[in-house]
This record gives structure tokens, C-alpha cells and sequence, in this order.
DNA sequence: AAAAAAC
């Protein structure tokens, strides 16, 4: 009914601020979490609006979502709000048959009309409206990829197969070798032929059986790992394959199937491109939401129906409190760069949206928790919003191969701008001209960005900046200049050093070294992408002292020349307790911490399962290794 | 210390 969803949201945004007293932390087992409701829930009528907890998680046939009772939502009298290319199928996973009527104007039938449960699935039917859907692949549709054309895209599927990878928790499922072994659906299948992918990264081969099965995931791995379509395929699936509570329909809000939050405005935006593609024709709706641009054109995004919704935390919170987005039928939740976010000072707002609104509890809802490192805060998060979850390590990408050749020269700070320029004329003259070779220099401060992307421009060079003080539209157009080849050099802060696809960025330069090993890697990882390979250069002075013990060792592992210069300088900085990298010695981002005795919490799934290799844990000095997880570092 | 993120 529209009053009960109604009152429902409004009375969320009165007690949001009293229910921050949520558990927190020391709940972490699935049975004391999933009998908890949320403060704004109590004493509803017939807890009618939110679906009681389902089974533990265990086990779960492949493409069965964790199942939930029915929510039986009380007289809505509409359908829900995507436009619908499904034929009806029988049985509804989640609330049973249905006698709702069909939106009107869509589709062709009811979508959950007559006992059906309606949502289009892959086996027939969807394709009845696709002449509606944006091709989000070009022109290039209904081209069958050859298999020379593969081999042409420069994939270099070997490079995956050292990454060490390496999974714990109970039950794990085992991984795929193929995309072929997962039924994934065929309007899927023919979008990841479309995508030209032929074979799943480590991250995919793992995540997604554990995904399909039903199981939460708590992964560690990096940007270009192929973590989005590692999220995206199980949703997609999920949501074409399950059968879903009729969503209501009121004039405003929107009852999205699907939450995918992100740290910056351009990786959702990201996100939501790839997703689009994932998606197409499989009459699954992804959104995109974030801030610095008009709310109104997303609101009317959101108003013609969602079934996967991507967005930021601040926009997202706006939406909510705006009463125009319900999480409360959200059965996917998926959290990309969680360390990142939780670095932003996002945590209360991420709280918010996953505690303290109407989101589905953990063990109903199916949650991915994505993240390059796993300190502290991170196993908390995990603790507070997976059920049963199975933790998977991935090796960074490049760890283990030569994709990224990393240089570092040392240059005085007086000296960068010519010597920048030194080595754009050295790739100019390289004869690389002709393809689009492209320059990302990363530096420290937004002026700085500026500054230097002025004096570029003076000297012949065309460039263009992105960072926070440039307005939304100004950082999307330097990034849409930048792709397209107009302006080859692209100078940035640390807005663009996470989880940014750029296809040919040739060279990263590290102008300002940061000052966090991992903001090195993920700045040197938007080179090396996909398996191409890149180069990385960084220019060192007397005040990167602090980071070259990091650096070397960053280096020495990825088999890198490391300059004597460099070691020296690292062996300097180790005396003084310099080097206060989180994870020096290890190709992973963490280790499951559930495998450390001291870790008593009386949750479930400390069992190890690891068939993975595991070398790269137990050697970090300091790392997470050894149990105590002391704040230390921090 | 700087960066990012809602209006």
C-alpha cells in the first residue's frame, strides 16, 4: 500500500539519527544479525514491507538467489517499475504467485500477472522490447567477434594465470575455467562475446561460482582485476532468473533490485557503462546516481524503472532521504573500493544506507564486499554487513607479471617539469604517434594539477586536468577529451587513481610520488590494463624518503629493476621504522582474518578451505599476518 | 597534507 512504503521511508528519516545505537561491531554471527530489526521497523503492523530472514546461506544451487520468505507486500495494485520484456514464467521465489496486474503500456503481459512470476528470463521473451534499448556497444551489435579479431584485442589472457589466488571459508565453490561452465544465461553469454571477453580473469573464475551459489563474498582485489563484471554477472543472472516480490509503485519512490556503491562519481559512472553492456537486452535496468550533477535527469533515470542502481554514498543518502529510492527490496548488494570509501570518511554514510534504512538484512540480501586491502575497519565492515561469507585474496595484478614496467628516476622537485617534458618528447619521437598513446600524470594537489596542466599546454603539449575543484561536467569532458585522444595528457589527482578504465593509457607518470604504497599501485594501475602492457614512471626526491622501502619492495616483488640509489635510500628509511606500507611482502591485499585463533568472535565459517596458494601471507613484517591487528599502522 | 563526496 502506498501509505505503508510511505510511511515506512518518512518514518526511517525520523529515527535515522536515534537508530545509529545499531549493533556494530560483535554481532557478527548470521542468527544474532539477521533476528535484528532495524529501530524504524518496529512495531510495524505485520513487518509487512520487509522479508523476514531466510535459511543460512548454505550451499545453494547455482542461479538461486539466498532465499527469502515472501515479503507479501499489502496491496500495491501496480507492477513494478521497469519496462518489461519478459514473458511470464511460473512460480515466484519470492512471494509466491501473484495476482497483480501488469503495468500498462509495457511489454506484453503482466509481469506478474495471473500466477506467472512474470520477470522476463533468458530462456524466451525478453526480446520482445528490444528496439527500446540504447546499443550500448556501437555499431558493432550483431557482430559475431572472429576469433582472429580476439586474438587482436590485445588481451593477453596469460598474463592472468601466475596471480596467485587464494579462498577460505566453509564450503567454498569451486571455481570455473570458463565462461561456458557458468549458466550464466544466453542474452549474457552474447553480451560477454560482445565485450569481446573470452576467458574470466581470477577474480571472476572464483567470485562468481561463489556469487551464483548464494554466498556472501568478501574479495580482495584490484582495479583491473575484472572486478566489475565479477559483481555484475551474478546480479545480472540473478535478477533475470529470480522471481521477485511485485516492487510497489508509488508516484516517486524506487524500489531498486540491486545496490552498487562506489567511491568516486566517475567509477560509478564507469560502472554504469559496463553494467549497461552486461545488461543489454536482458531487460535488466541499471541507473546511475551521483553528485555534482543535475538530480532531476537521474531522477527521471530512476522514475522509468531500476532494477540495478549505481551509485555514491552522498547522492545516494540525498535519494533516500528524498524518499525517491526504497532499498528495501534489495537483494544484491555490492560495496567496490570499500577501503577506498572508508578512506573518504564515507563509513557513517555507508552505515546509514545499510543499517539504517530499509535495506534487507544480511543472509536476505546477497552482499559483495570488494576492497584492495583488508585492514581493521574493513573486517568490520565485513563482520557487520556479510553473512557466512567466503573470502577470496587475489594477487595484484602485475605482482606476479612484467605488464606494468615501473621506472623511477630521481628528480629534483625543481627539475620535474622539464624532466616530464624530456620524456614526452622521448614517447613522441618513439613513433607512437599515429595510435593514441596516452599520459596520465598523477599529482599531489589540486592547484598543482592546474598548474601544471597550464604550463603543458604553453609548451605545445595539449592537456587537460581532472580534479575535486573542477566542476562535474569539467571533469567529465577533460576525461571524454583525454579518452578520445584530443588531449593525450591528462594530469590528475587521486580522484582518477582508483578503478578508472581508460583503454591505451600508455604511460602512468608519478609526477608527486604519494604517499601510500597503495595509492602507487593504483595509480600505476591504469597502465597495464586488461593484460596490455605499460609503463610506470616515478619521479623520486629527498622527500619520498619515507616510501622507498615500500617502493623497492613493491618493485623487487613485481621483478622491476630497482635502482641502487632506490635501495639505498630504502635501507635508510627501514632503520628509522620508515616504510610504514600496510603490506610490504605480500601479493595480496589481506588474509582472511576469521583463520587467526586470537580472532574469537564466535561467528561462524573459521574453517579453511584454502586451495590456493598461500604464499604470499605469513611473510609480511607487519602486515595483517600473525593475528594481533594492532592499529599500528594507523 | 591532500584528496574525495549532497544540496
Amino acid at each position: 500500500m502506498r501509505t505503508s512504503w510511505a510511511d515506512s521511508v518518512s518514518a526511517a528519516e525520523n529515527t535515522a539519527a536515534g537508530s545509529s545505537a545499531n549493533d556494530g561491531v560483535g554481532s557478527s554471527s548470521r542468527h544474532a544479525k539477521s533476528s535484528y530489526v532495524p529501530p524504524h521497523l518496529r512495531n510495524r503492523p505485520s513487518s509487512s514491507d520487509l522479508p523476514a530472514p531466510g535459511p543460512a546461506p548454505g550451499p545453494a544451487p547455482a542461479l538461486v538467489p539466498a532465499p527469502a520468505p515472501a515479503p507479501a507486500l499489502s496491496g500495491s495494485s501496480s507492477s513494478n517499475d521497469r519496462p518489461g520484456y519478459g514473458a511470464a514464467l511460473g512460480g515466484n521465489r519470492w512471494g509466491g504467485p501473484r495476482s497483480d496486474v501488469g503495468r500498462p503500456g509495457y511489454g506484453s503481459g503482466g509481469r506478474f500477472g495471473g500466477g506467472g512470476g512474470g520477470w522476463n528470463n533468458n530462456r524466451g521473451g525478453w526480446d520482445r522490447g528490444r528496439e527500446r534499448e540504447v546499443n550500448p556497444f556501437g555499431d558493432d551489435v550483431d557482430t559475431e567477434p572472429e576469433f582472429s579479431e580476439l586474438e587482436n584485442t590485445g588481451i593477453n589472457f596469460d598474463a592472468y594465470e601466475d596471480i596467485p589466488v587464494e579462498t577460505s571459508g566453509e564450503n567454498v565453490p569451486p571455481p570455473v575455467n570458463t565462461f561456458a561452465e557458468i549458466d550464466l544465461g544466453e542474452a549474457l553469454n552474447q553480451n560477454i562475446r560482445r565485450c569481446k571477453y573470452v576467458k574470466p580473469t581470477p577474480v571472476q573464475r572464483h567470485a562468481i561460482p561463489i556469487s551464483l551459489g548464494g554466498r556472501d563474498l568478501m574479495a580482495c582485489a584490484q582495479t583491473g582485476s575484472g572486478k566489475t563484471a565479477a559483481f555484475c554477472f551474478p546480479i545480472i543472472s540473478g535478477i533475470m532468473n529470480g522471481q521477485f516480490p511485485q516492487r510497489p509503485r508509488g508516484a516517486r519512490t524506487v524500489y531498486p533490485l540491486a545496490l552498487i556503491l562506489s567511491p568516486t562519481r566517475e567509477l560509478s559512472c564507469q560502472i554504469h557503462e559496463e553494467a549497461r553492456k552486461f545488461s543489454y537486452q536482458t531487460g535488466v535496468r541499471v541507473v546511475v546516481a551521483y553528485g555534482g550533477a543535475p538530480i532531476n535527469q537521474q531522477l527521471r533515470d530512476l522514475e522509468r524503472g531500476v532494477d540495478i542502481l549505481v551509485a555514491t554514498p552522498g547522492r545516494l543518502v540525498d535519494l533516500l532521504e528524498r524518499a525517491r529510492v526504497s532499498l528495501q527490496m534489495i537483494r544484491y548488494l555490492a560495496l567496490d573500493e570499500a577501503d577506498r570509501m572508508l578512506d573518504m570518511g564515507f563509513e557513517p554514510q555507508i552505515r546509514k544506507i545499510v543499517e539504517q534504512m530499509d535495506m534487507p538484512q544480511p543472509g536476505v540480501r546477497q552482499t559483495m564486499l570488494f576492497s584492495a586491502t583488508f585492514p581493521k575497519e574493513i573486517q568490520r565492515l565485513a563482520s557487520d554487513f556479510l553473512s557466512g561469507y567466503i573470502f577470496l585474496a587475489v594477487g595484484r595484478v602485475g605482482s606476479s607479471t612484467d605488464l606494468i614496467v615501473q621506472r623511477v628516476e630521481f628528480v629534483h622537485e625543481s627539475d620535474k617539469r622539464s624532466h616530464l617534458m624530456d620524456l614526452l618528447h622521448a614517447q613522441k619521437a618513439n613513433g607512437t604517434h599515429g595510435k593514441q598513446s596516452l599520459t596520465l600524470v598523477f599529482v599531489e594537489t589540486k592547484k598543482g594539477a592546474d598548474s601544471l596542466e597550464h604550463w603543458l599546454c604553453m609548451n605545445g603539449f595539449p592537456a587537460t586536468t581532472i580534479h575535486g575543484d573542477r566542476t562535474q561536467q569539467e571533469r567529465e569532458q577533460a576525461l571524454r577529451s583525454f579518452k578520445s585522444g584530443a588531449t593525450p595528457i591528462l594530469v590528475a589527482t587521486d580522484v582518477a587513481a582508483r578503478g578508472l578504465d581508460i583503454p591505451h593509457v600508455a604511460h602512468v607518470v608519478n609526477f608527486d610520488i604519494p604517499n601510500d604504497i597503495d595509492d602507487y599501485v593504483h595509480r600505476i594501475g591504469r597502465t597495464g590494463r586488461a593484460g596490455k602492457t605499460g609503463l610506470a614512471t616515478a619521479f623520486f626526491n629527498e622527500s619520498n624518503a619515507s616510501l622507498a622501502r615500500a617502493l623497492a619492495e613493491l618493485m623487487q616483488e613485481s621483478n622491476q629493476e630497482v635502482p641502487a640509489w632506490l635501495t639505498r635510500y630504502a635501507a635508510r628509511s627501514s632503520y628509522g621504522g620508515g616504510g610504514r606500507n600496510r603490506r610490504s611482502g605480500g601479493r595480496f591485499g589481506g588474509r582472511d582474518f576469521r583463520r587467526d585463533s586470537s580472532f574469537n568472535r564466535g561467528g561462524g565459517g573459521t574453517d579453511y578451505h584454502g586451495g590456493g596458494n598461500s604464499s604470499g601471507y605469513g611473510a609480511a613484517p607487519g602486515g595483517y599476518g600473525g593475528g594481533g591487528y594492532s592499529s599500528a599502522w594507523d
